[in-house]
DNA sequence: TAATCATATCAATATCTACTCATATGTTCA
DNA sequence: TGAACATATGAGTAGATATTGATATGATTA
């Protein structure tokens, strides 16, 4: 089915733009939907104090899932969870040795985002 | 009541360090658990597509509610209550201006914050 | 191979969150 | 003042999420 374009704008537009000046500003820099969400899911990865400080504690190390428990005095299952969800966001990675597993932040990109919010807190 | 350091160390300490030289190096960075939830606190604010449209959408100029409204297809009161969320966060402010509030954000922490991590994405 | 240790996962639950709908507040203008 | 418009807020709800407790998986060592 082909719609005309007198159509086609009379079902998308008919929203009153109240200031088209400023709206006009807005528009070229938006996400569309996925990039919106994939945002919200890097940022989700750190909107929990127990993710904050895992990122935290792997900071300048790797760390296997008991440290993390003992550290930051949770159950290791808990731990396990976070991990498994910063893992699905490859925001962390492990390596086996032995029967550890040994975390550590996937790349400088996350050091990096996490220091600089970091710093923002100050303000 | 006085503890002695002995009792105090049994008290605290009776967690089995598994790699004790791995964890000297995560302690000293650690955030407290109050910075830790501000840290937490301040990504919530950013971990949903709406608000990231949002502040998408305040990157280059102010808009009132109407207007994002109408830019994002979202109703007035979802929109006015995102808009509360990222105002009692000071991510964003306001003036009145007649009939209308003009948000935008309070300050280049947050455009920063959000264009590099949209950077970030792209890896 | 059996026992043990480290980690992962499942199911259940309690809490949190984003939205809707209805309504209240506050501003402008006739 | 009253009508119309813009925004804010409260209650309710459906869906998401963090933790717990029990159990499964997988590796090591006796």
């Amino acid at each position: 089915m082909i719609i005309s374009p007198e159509l086609a704008a009379k079902d998308c537009c008919d929203e009153q733009e109240t200031h088209p000046d400023l709206l006009a500003k807005a528009i070229p820099d938006l996400p569309d939907e996925y990039e919106a969400g994939r945002l919200a899911d890097l940022f989700k990865a750190l909107a929990d104090p127990t993710r904050v400080r895992i990122i935290a504690a792997l900071l300048h190390t790797e760390l296997c899932v008991d440290d993390l428990a003992n550290l930051l005095d949770m159950s290791q299952s808990a731990i396990s969870h976070q991990l498994r969800l910063l893992r699905n966001l490859h925001l962390v990675q492990f390596r086996r040795s032995g029967k550890h597993a040994f975390y550590r932040l996937v790349d400088d990109h996350v050091r990096d985002l996490f220091q600089r919010s970091r710093e923002h807190l100050d303000c």
